[in-house]
DNA sequence: CATCTATGAATGAAGG
DNA sequence: CCTTCATTCATAGATG
């Protein structure tokens, strides 16, 4: 009776994510993005409409809240069972042929930062309330293995990405293709993508 | 039988406070403590640990629930008709009409968190349209800054009741300080802290 | 053992 | 951005 925990109550009264839509934002916050630009909330909410029901402000209140609480990082993770994630999703034929395709190459769980102090004392960022949920069941080990993701079917361009080496400026700020930060070999620096990639 | 902290059977799914816990926390809320900042959550979580495990974010949550449901615990009186049952959910999540004992004219339907005005994030949108991803160079994981400070600046004293006994600076509110004597029981060391500030 | 209840935890939505 | 409120989910524990 504890398969689904996802969205129980149909209430129509504030947006739930559905799985999908939480996967997806979940891989643009890792991915490197914190606010979003108007266009970009735009575009990521109107790609997330493909799962469910989104508006563009709760796009732009995902990212803050998800931001500001990934910021706050205690520690010590909790449990590993009743995870908001969970893998069910309520389908209700709107989305239903999007399994797991909108995956990146994550990094391993740990890669927060302390809680770095601002110097001085000033206002310590809150410390308590929980950080991101990042299941386990998501991490993948990504060798070195850059998926066909096919995040944001723009308009025009498709993202052909397959191999992708990161093409740190090149001369313009706008890149066509994704680019990721082929963090493989590295130790502690984290998986970067270029946002832009995405045309956000 | 609420053996003590440790308790039984090693729950470590969710905190579960114990009786002192609960005490300490009680009595800060009755002093008047609605919304702890940072420190006084840290200095209370340390304090609290004391009688048991206690993180942070579990003050942080208490506080919070606490405040929530003592305000939301109005319940709908029907008319005559007076049904407690029904269970936990009431007749929906309009809690707008608290009346009963603090019958209190209630604004407009349209309150502040009610409304439904897009404009502020549509504003607020519009002003974010920048994202930076330089700040995430610092990964450093600093030796865990165990700030085994002192718990409370308490006075230690012996004091034959255990009641608050707060003293509101004169001048506003400028300097509160709420005592504590002795709110544990059993053999757990007295315990004595003193609320600066409104609060540690 | 089923169920209802109290409450810890999580997160969407706003306010400032 | 930071802080706070509101609503909801999940679960331990009391109840019968």
């Amino acid at each position: 009776m504890e398969a689904l925990s996802g969205r129980v109550g149909v209430k129509c009264g504030r947006w739930n994510p559905t799985a999908e839509q939480v996967k997806v934002l979940t891989e643009l916050f890792r991915a490197g993005l914190r606010t979003p630009s108007t266009e970009q909330i735009q575009r990521i909410s109107t790609h997330l409409s493909a799962f469910g029901k989104v508006e563009s402000k709760n796009v732009f209140y995902w990212f803050q809240n998800h931001k500001a609480r990934e910021r706050h990082h205690h520690k010590k993770r909790r449990r590993g069972a009743s995870s908001p994630d969970s893998g069910s999703n309520d389908d209700d034929g709107r989305a239903a042929a999007h399994e797991g395709d909108a995956d990146l190459v994550l990094q391993p769980p740990e890669s927060k930062r302390e809680a770095r102090s601002y110097g001085h004392h000033h206002r310590l960022m809150t410390c308590y309330v929980r950080d991101v949920v990042e299941t386990e069941a998501m991490w993948e080990r990504p060798t070195r293995e850059v998926e066909t993701l096919e995040l944001f079917p723009l308009k025009s361009y498709d993202l052909e990405v397959d191999k992708v080496r990161y093409v740190r400026g090149g001369g313009g700020e706008q890149c066509r293709e994704i680019s990721f930060f082929d963090v493989a070999a590295g130790r502690d620096p984290p998986l970067e993508l270029r946002l832009c990639s995405f045309g956000l």
